[in-house]
Formats: C-alpha cells, sequence, structure tokens
RNA sequence: GAGGGCGUAGCGAAGCUGGUUAUCGCGACGGCCUGUCACGCCGUAGAUCGCGGGUUCGAGUCCCGUCGCUCUCGCCA
C-alpha cells in the first residue's frame, strides 16, 4: 500500500454496540494490547473515542495473521472486519464496546512504534518530567484524553451560554504595550523600533475597559495571559482566562451574571447542579473566620480570635504579641477516631503553620469538666471555661493556638485548618463550594518601596463612601471588587471599575503614579475616558484552573495540553532556547550573560 | 532568593543499623498457548545506584559538594 492510500475508518472504536452486528467496518488506531493465544489474537484497537476488540482468528489467510503477529502496542493500524456480537458469556461489561467484537478480515500496519518510555494507560505512573518530554504519548491516555476533552465542552458551554446572553467574543493583541504595574512582563523586541518592545499581555484588562469606550457593552474572549513569575501547582507562566466586561452594571449584575453562567455550564457539562446563588463573605470575615481570601467550604473547621481572653491570662507569648498589635487565634481540633494528637502530629501541624510566619503553635486538650490538660494549660488556669465554651469545645478535642501579626496568625491557623480538614477526611469528593468574597481593601502598604500600591489593580472603583478619604486614610478604603472563590481556589477576580479620568488620576497618585507619568504609561486610557465612557465593570475566571478543580486534580498541568515545568522550560521542545547571532542583530539585542556565583 | 521531598535497568518501586553476584513488578526480546480482555506459562537481555569528591578493609547505604525534577514560602495587580 502506498504511504498516502489506506483503508479510511468506517466507524470509531467507541461507537459500535450489539445492534450493528454483521456490519461490514474499517476501524483506524492505536494497538492498546495484543494477547496472543497462539492460534488467536485479541487486538485492543483504541481511538479518542473508544477501544474495540478486534479477533484475528485461525480461519484469517496467513497473511493477515503474520501481521498481527508483528503487531507491538502503540502501532498504528487500520483493520477491516465484521462486527460480531459476543457469545454471551465472553460480552465484558466493563467495556462500553463490550457486546462486540470486529472479526478481522485485513490488517494493515499505518505506523509503527518504537519501545514506549512509559506504559500508556488511563493514568500513567511515570513522573511528570518524562510524562512532559513524552507529552504526545501522555497525550493518549484515558485521562488526559477525557480532561482535554472537559476543557473543551467548558469552554463551548461558555461560548454558547455567553452568545446567548447578548455577549460578543472579541479578540485583542497579545503584543501591547508594556505596563508598570502586577506581575513582571514578558517583553518582545521590536525590530523596527530599535530598543523598543511590546508586552505580552498578563490579562486584556486595559483592552477590554476600552472596549466599553467602544460601545460594545457585553464582551468576553477566551484570553490567554502571560506572567513572568513562578509557577505553581496552581499556576503556569501562560494561562487561559475567560475575560469578560459589561458596560451599565454594579457589582450585583456581574455575580448575578457569573452565577447564572456556572449554573448553566456545571449543569450541562458537569450534570452538576449549583446553588442558584453562591454564599458572599467580606474579605475581612473571610481572614478571621477561614485564615485565607481563597476559603475552602467544603468543611468548616472555623478559626476564633481569643485575644480578649489571652489578654486576661498571665501567658507571656500571647501579651507580647498582643502588645505589638498582633492576634492571638484559635482552632478547634475535633476528637476523633481517625487521628490522635500525638505530638509528633500536634508537630506536623506546627511546621504547616511555621510556613506562614507563625513562631509555634500552642495547644491544650480539652479533658472532663472543662479542665485543660498538657500543652499550655498551666497558663489558662481561670479562663478554661470561657475559652472552652467561645471554640465550642468537648472533651477530647485539642485547642490550638497561634499568637502572631493578625495577617500571619490568619495564614498560619488558615494552614492548620487546611492540613487538619484533610488529615480528618473532611473534604467531601464531587462537590462544588462557589462563594463571593467581596469589599477587599483597594490598597495595601508597600513596605520595601515606602508608599501605598492597588491590592489588585489601579482600576478598581472605591466603593462611594470612601471617595473623600482616599487620601487621608487609603488603608480603610474598600473596593468594589469581588473574587470568585472554588473549593480553596481563587477561580475569578473582578470589580467595577472607575471611568472617570479624575479619580482615576488620584488614584494613580496614592500608588505614587505622578501626573506625568500616569500620562506616559497610561495616557490611552486616560484619552479613552474623555470621551464619554461608560460605567462598567467585568471579571476574569480561570480557565485553567477551574478545569483542574473540575477535573480533581491537584496540578494545572493535567488540563494544558503542552505546560511548562515548574522550572519554566518545556521539556519537549526544549524551550527557551538560545536564538542565532542574525536574529539577535535584527533585534538590536546584545546577550549579557550573568556572572556566575563564585 | 529560601525550605521540604525525590533521583537505583526503558518505566514504577524495594534495598533496615555499611558486608559477597543489587531485588520485585511492568515493558523489551525469544519460545509455548484457540476465548482473552491488566490473558497465562517458560526463558533471555537490560543498572558506571544522577554526577563529583571524601570517610572506611569495604559505600546504593554515612559525610561534603553539585546537578536535575517536584511541592511550598517569597513573588503572582
Amino acid at each position: 500500500m502506498a504511504f498516502m492510500e489506506y483503508k479510511q475508518r468506517t466507524v470509531t472504536c467507541g461507537q459500535l454496540r450489539g445492534s450493528d452486528e454483521g456490519k461490514q467496518v474499517v476501524l483506524n488506531g492505536w494497538v492498546h494490547r495484543n494477547r496472543n493465544h497462539g492460534g488467536i489474537h485479541f487486538i485492543n484497537v483504541r481511538d479518542r473515542y473508544g477501544i474495540t476488540q478486534v479477533v484475528v482468528g485461525e480461519q484469517v489467510a496467513e497473511s493477515v495473521r503474520s501481521i498481527a503477529e508483528a503487531l507491538r502496542i502503540e502501532f498504528c493500524i487500520a483493520v477491516e472486519g465484521t462486527v460480531r456480537r459476543r457469545p454471551e458469556s465472553m460480552v465484558n461489561p466493563d467495556m462500553e464496546t463490550g457486546e462486540i467484537e470486529v472479526d478481522a478480515s485485513s490488517l494493515h500496519i499505518l505506523s509503527r512504534c518504537e519501545p514506549l518510555p512509559f506504559m500508556i494507560d488511563e493514568e500513567t505512573d511515570a513522573k511528570e518530567d518524562l510524562r512532559l518530554r513524552y507529552r504526545y504519548l501522555d497525550l493518549r491516555s484515558g485521562g488526559m484524553q477525557k480532561r482535554i476533552r472537559l476543557r473543551h465542552e467548558f469552554v463551548r458551554a461558555i461560548r454558547e451560554h455567553l452568545s446567548a446572553k447578548g455577549f460578543y467574543e472579541i479578540e485583542t493583541p497579545t503584543l501591547i504595550k508594556s505596563t508598570p504595574e502586577g506581575a513582571r512582563d514578558f517583553l518582545v523586541p521590536s525590530r523596527l523600533y530599535p530598543g523598543k518592545f511590546y508586552a505580552l499581555p498578563q490579562s486584556p484588562q486595559l483592552l477590554k475597559q476600552i472596549l466599553m469606550v467602544g460601545g460594545f457593552d457585553k464582551y468576553f474572549q477566551i484570553a490567554r495571559c502571560y506572567r513572568d513569575e513562578d509557577a505553581r501547582g496552581d499556576r503556569q507562566l501562560e494561562f487561559t482566562q475567560l475575560d469578560l466586561e459589561m458596560s451599565f452594571v454594579s457589582r450585583e449584575d456581574v455575580l448575578l451574571t457569573m452565577e447564572d453562567l456556572f449554573n448553566d455550564v456545571f449543569a450541562s457539562v458537569m450534570n452538576y447542579k449549583l446553588p442558584a446563588h453562591f454564599k458572599r463573605l467580606s474579605w475581612i470575615d473571610a481572614m478571621n473566620t477561614y485564615g485565607v481570601d481563597k476559603p475552602d467550604l467544603r468543611y468548616d473547621l472555623p478559626l476564633v480570635d481569643v485575644g480578649d481572653i489571652a489578654k486576661k491570662t498571665q501567658f507571656g507569648a500571647f501579651q507580647s504579641v498582643l502588645a505589638s498589635g498582633g492576634s492571638v487565634k484559635a482552632i478547634k481540633a475535633p476528637a476523633t477516631e481517625a487521628l490522635s494528637y500525638s505530638r509528633k502530629y500536634i508537630g506536623e501541624l506546627e511546621e504547616a503553620a511555621k510556613v506562614y510566619g507563625a513562631t509555634g503553635l500552642a495547644f491544650v486538650k480539652v479533658g472532663k469538666d472543662n479542665i485543660l490538660e498538657t500543652g499550655i494549660a498551666k497558663f489558662l488556669v481561670g479562663h478554661e471555661a470561657e475559652l472552652i465554651s467561645v471554640t465550642e469545645a468537648h472533651e477530647g478535642d485539642m485547642l490550638l493556638f497561634v499568637a502572631a501579626s493578625w495577617k500571619k496568625c490568619c495564614n498560619s491557623l488558615g494552614a492548620v485548618r487546611a492540613k487538619l480538614a484533610r488529615d480528618l477526611n473532611l473534604i467531601p469528593k464531587g462537590t462544588f463550594e462557589f462563594c463571593w468574597i467581596i469589599d477587599f481593601p483597594l490598597f495595601e502598604f508597600n513596605e520595601d518601596a515606602g508608599h501605598w500600591e492597588a491590592a489588585h489593580h489601579m482600576f478598581s472603583m472605591p466603593q462611594s463612601q470612601y471617595i473623600d478619604t482616599l487620601e487621608s486614610d487609603p488603608g480603610s478604603v474598600k473596593g468594589d471588587l469581588y473574587d470568585l472563590v472554588l473549593n480553596g481556589y481563587e477561580v475569578a477576580s473582578g470589580s467595577i471599575r472607575i471611568h472617570d479620568v479624575e479619580l482615576q488620576k488620584r488614584i494613580f497618585r496614592i500608588c505614587n503614579f505622578d501626573d506625568e507619568e500616569a500620562e506616559q504609561r497610561f495616557g490611552f486610557l486616560l484619552n479613552a475616558f474623555r470621551y464619554g465612557p461608560p460605567p462598567h465593570g467585568g471579571i476574569a475566571p480561570g480557565i485553567d484552573r477551574m478545569v483542574m478543580i473540575m477535573s480533581e486534580q491537584t496540578s494545572i498541568k493535567e488540563v494544558i495540553a503542552f505546560p511548562k515545568n515548574t522550572a519554566a522550560i518545556s521539556p519537549m521542545d526544549d524551550s527557551p532556547s538560545f536564538v542565532d547571532d542574525k536574529q539577535l542583530d535584527e533585534l538590536h539585542l546584545i546577550i549579557k550573560q550573568p556572572e556566575k556565583n563564585s
């Protein structure tokens, strides 16, 4: 057979059923397994749609049997044959096509496959580095096929829903002006203008705001975003957002639009019923109660502020923290069969707390009749009943304490909360708990830089009651900001935007951009705002992160076809790589290699 | 920039307080097998134990350094 001529499939490997008995078919696919029983071969042929068993019996021509002998795993083949209903006792209920098999009349090898670096199965056990190097093989696995399909279905459902709601999908450039705030930019040197650079967008933020000025009052885009920062399990330097913006809306409109979207999408893609409306928590409540601004509400385990009680004790570690304006918080670790709170285990919890800056994790055990035992019990004498009351503790529970600055205290105990939930098996599988975090502070003081900066970005609207005190008390200003949280991950972030030139300039000034620099950096936005900008706001859910959670993965790499590793390298194509001097010359670039530290 | 974990055959792992020829499963290769579906059975090959140095009569094992991967903190509006 010539290279370009082969028997093209008439059916896929996932579609044949008992009712197809007797049909002449052609399958194209990969050899998933080849079981040779001497006189008879069973070849599992796999494609994207499923696996079909092909039988090469002894009545078949010798030439066909010898091809069956030669087949190896992952050979790409074409099979011609007749669909045959399997004898009753041979039906495989675990296979979708298990009622039938294809009795082969001819076999063709379309391409051969070398011995594999790892086995292709539902989920491979090969290390991630190797999976990325041979990503084309890894992608053949059942798990990757399912996740990439889920991702497609998710994005398709989003497009359908938003289109039906009157949104336009509009593309924005990926070569844009570098703007100074936020993450580090990826830069693209200009050939035509020596020394000038484009930046890859960290998000289409300013462009979508300008689309609003342009009159496209409902916009969305499945947008690739680039941030040159270190990767994490849930973070890649290149990722995809559903970028969305609307004109003439309030915060409420944006939240309802998202709730409507995800209700629809989860129902159609996951067959999962979400509540019509998601819980809402203020940022301060989320921090105080769960120790993070992205709480996992699939379980409870609240943090309790015990500063008032701690103040009355003689415990020096508590007193000194309180005296310097810090916080003392406690969490109740419930008595359970599943876990004994040994010193060793409490040590593990303490390690989790220390990651976020706690200096230690104090503990007491709740005994009979409101008695506290071990740990710091002796410092709490006289305050047992009050402590047990506020923490709602019972006999056998452990109380765990962190004393630190408010933020470290929250984050540290939040980490303890998360570890406890995992170890106590409190996290239900297959549930999706969305919640909104609202009322974020607009500004954060940057100690290193010595000035205020935007907690999210500089284009978010301050809540109206703070407009008069922006400059005098930036720290207390709350913004019209909102995050969407799912199962403990931040999956979207948005705000109502500023659409007033003067207000926008005031924000720039507070963030240490004088009018001249603001003009130079953001002049195009300020110019646009001189021409009748509509009030507007939006949000940007992270596609990769959401699909990761929906497919119950803990790494974003599991839902990206070609991800980078933690060192920002793609092991498959070995990027980034050096380029020719000629290319550098054209771009007017000279490479300065960093000096190696001795 | 910092910390934790890992690195033993193509892949995944075992190898305890240092002791002869480094073990197991999958895969590869050869053989047998007519109803399997993670087929089974027999056999063969395949490892400078990440790399470099040190301690020791002797190092996969202990020490120092280094490289790679991975998770996390910082960073990520």
